[in-house]
DNA sequence: CGAGATTATGAAATTAATTTCATTTTACAG
DNA sequence: CTGTAAAATGAAATTAATTTCATAATCTCG
C-alpha cells in the first residue's frame, strides 16, 4: 500500500475535521484550501481507511434475551450474549468489532478488585481490549495465557502481549506476561522453557486466572484462511481438517464435538493447559464473523466455554434445529 | 423542539451505524429498512444533531509556535498555546471545542499527584473537562472556584459542580464543591454562609490550589450575550459596560487593564478572592472564539493569568501592531 | 539520462444525498 | 366526534459527493 507522508496526514486530519466535526460541504473545503474537489473527496475516503476519523455511536447494542436465553439451556451456558442488529451484516470486520463491543462492556460489568483474567489473541481479542471503557478502575490481574505467535498477522498490535499490557493498563491493574512462542517443536527445548523461572511463574498464574477471555476460530479451506497464514501451511491445515479440526481456541485444535485434536500440534504449545479450560476458571469466548458456526458449536458441544458473546445471525443458527 | 422516543432514537442510532460505521448507502439502509431515503437521510441528520454519532480525529491538534513565543514574551506569559487550523472557523462552539481539546491535553502533561486544581464554569470549562483522558490516573484534588450560577444556561451539564466532580471522577481524584450560590446579595447573608462549616472549608481549600482553570468571557452588547441571559439583565450589562468592563472572569467583572471593576456585582461573589488570581496559584485561561480579544487583552495587562490557551485568529490579534 | 511503469490529478459524468413541496397523517381543542 | 393546526411523509427536483477517464507528473531501473 501507498505511504502517506507527515505533512500530508496532517492535511487529510484537517480535511476530516472541517468536513465530520464542523459539517462544511467539501465543495466549501476545496475551495478553502484551494483543492479540487476530487481531492478533498479522497482526502476523506483516506481518513476513514486509515482510522484518522472515527465514528462513535451514542447508543448501547441490542441484545437478543430470547437467542440468550434459548442458547443458554440447549448448550448449558452459564451466560450467553447476543448481539442484534436490525440488518444482518455480511461484513466479517464489523461482526467483530460490535462483538468486542459488547464484550468489554461485559467485563467492565463482571471484573471487580482482585480478579485475575486470562488473554488470548485475535482479531476479537484486539477489538475487545480496544474498546474498554472501565466505568471505574480496577486492581486486576491479567496473564497472557499463551505464547506469541509467530507474527500474529504482522501487526504489533493484534500481538497478544500487547493486548494484555493494554487491558492491564486500561484498568490500571497488573499484566503478566508469558515470554514465550506460542508453538515449541522440540520437546526437550519446549520443557526446559517451561521451566525457566520467568515462564514458570506465568503458567502458574494461568493456573489460577479466574476468568478466560478468548477467540474462537474456525478452520475451514476458505474463511479466515488468510488470517492464518505464515503461521499454519496450506497442507497443514488440509490435513488437520482430514482428522476432523472444525475450530481453535487458546492454540487448541479441536473437532466437532469440542474434543482436542490428537495431531502433534497441539502437545507443542505453551500456554493454559487444554484440560484447563474444562474445569477452574470461567471460559468467555467472544467469536462472530461470516461463518464461525461450526466452530462454536463445536466448543459449546465440547463444554470449552461458560459464556459466549456472539451476534444474532450465529447464535439463530445454533439453536436453530440441526444446531445442539 | 420535538421530542424523540426511545423506539425510533434505537432506530436511528442503527441507521447511523450502518451508515457511519458499516460505510452502507442510505439507498441501501432505505431498502434494507424500508424508508424512503428521505427518511434515513433526515435520521441522519437528528443522529447527528443529537450526538448519536460523534466524530472523532485521531491526529494531534497543531500548535503554532511563533505565535505562543510572540504572546509569551509579550505579555510576559509563564506558558501558552496555541490551537491552529488551516482555515479560520469562524464557529465558536468549534473553537471551544479544539481549545477544550488542548486544554485537556495539557491538564494531562501537567497535573502531578497531589496536585489542587480550582475550576470554575463555562462552556470551555465544560469542552475541557469533557475531553480529558488521562494517561494515568492521579490523586489530585479538584476544588470548585466559584458558588453556581444561577442556572449555567438551563443545562446541568455545565453546572461548575457537575465540572468538578466529572474532573475529579475521571483523574480519580476526589472533589471539593463549594456549596453556595455564585453571587450574594444580602452582605449579611454572604458573611454568614462564608462561615458556616462546610463552604469555610471550602473556601480554605480554594486558598490553597496549585492551579486555577477558567474561561473569559467577554463583556459586550453583542457577543456571547445570549448566554447570559436570566442571571445578568441587559440593563445591567449595558451599566458594566458603561463602567468600563470588557471581560469577566472567576465571576468578576475587569476593565480593559484588566483591573478589578469598581461595580457592587464585585463584591457579592462567593468564590475565590479576586486578590488571589494574581498572587499565588498558576491561572490557567482557556479562552477563544469569535470575538473575545478585548477582554483576554485585558486579562492579559491586568496579569490576572499565567497561561493562555486560545487559538491562532485570537493569538494573531493580540500580538498584532495594537494588541499589546 | 530516458523508456516504461506507476501514481496523482482535475474536469466531467455519474451516482448519492438533501431539500422542496404537495399530500397525508396525527394531535388536540372545542 | 369534528375542524384546524402541526408534524410526518415520500416523489421529484436540486445539490453534493464520488468515480471515471484522459492527461500530467513522478518514480524506477537499465
Amino acid at each position: 500500500m501507498r505511504q502517506i507522508g507527515d505533512e500530508e496526514l496532517a492535511v487529510i486530519a484537517e480535511i476530516a475535521r472541517m468536513y465530520y466535526v464542523e459539517g462544511m460541504s467539501q465543495l466549501d473545503i476545496a475551495n478553502m484550501l484551494f483543492f479540487s474537489k476530487a481531492k478533498v473527496s479522497r482526502a476523506l475516503r483516506i481518513a476513514r481507511e486509515e482510522g484518522i476519523v472515527e465514528f462513535h455511536i451514542n447508543y448501547p447494542l441490542k441484545r437478543s434475551m430470547r437467542l440468550e436465553s434459548e442458547l443458554k439451556r440447549r448448550f448449558g451456558l452459564k451466560e450467553a450474549l447476543v448481539v442484534t442488529d436490525l440488518y444482518s451484516s455480511q461484513n466479517t470486520d464489523i461482526s467483530i468489532k460490535r462483538i468486542g463491543e459488547m464484550a468489554a462492556s461485559y467485563l467492565d460489568d463482571i471484573l471487580k478488585d482482585g480478579d485475575m483474567i486470562g488473554l488470548s489473541w485475535g482479531r476479537t481479542m484486539y477489538q475487545t481490549v480496544r474498546q474498554l471503557k472501565p466505568s471505574s478502575p480496577r486492581k486486576i490481574q491479567v496473564v497472557q495465557l499463551v505464547g506469541n505467535s509467530t507474527d500474529a498477522y504482522n501487526s504489533q498490535e493484534l500481538d497478544v502481549t500487547s493486548l494484555v499490557q493494554r487491558m492491564a493498563h486500561t484498568f490500571q491493574g497488573t499484566a503478566t506476561m508469558l515470554y514465550a512462542p506460542m508453538y515449541v517443536n522440540s520437546d526437550i527445548v519446549r520443557r526446559e522453557l517451561m521451566k525457566e523461572q520467568l515462564i514458570q511463574k506465568a503458567l502458574d498464574k494461568i493456573n489460577r486466572v479466574d476468568y478466560v477471555l478468548t477467540g474462537i476460530a474456525d478452520v475451514s479451506l476458505d474463511g479466515s484462511l488468510n488470517s492464518w497464514a505464515g503461521y499454519l501451511t496450506e497442507q497443514k491445515k488440509r490435513d488437520l481438517i482430514k482428522k476432523g479440526a472444525v475450530g481453535y481456541l487458546c492454540g487448541y485444535f479441536f473437532d466437532r464435538d469440542g474434543n482436542k485434536l490428537q495431531d502433534p500440534i497441539n502437545d507443542k504449545i505453551i500456554g493454559i493447559p487444554f484440560e484447563k479450560l474444562k474445569n477452574g476458571p470461567r471460559v468467555i469466548a467472544a467469536a462472530g464473523g461470516v461463518d464461525k458456526t461450526h466452530a462454536i458449536c463445536g466448543a459449546l458441544r465440547g463444554k470449552l466455554i461458560d459464556c459466549l458473546i456472539t451476534d444474532s445471525r450465529i447464535a439463530e443458527k445454533l439453536v436453530g434445529p440441526q444446531g445442539g
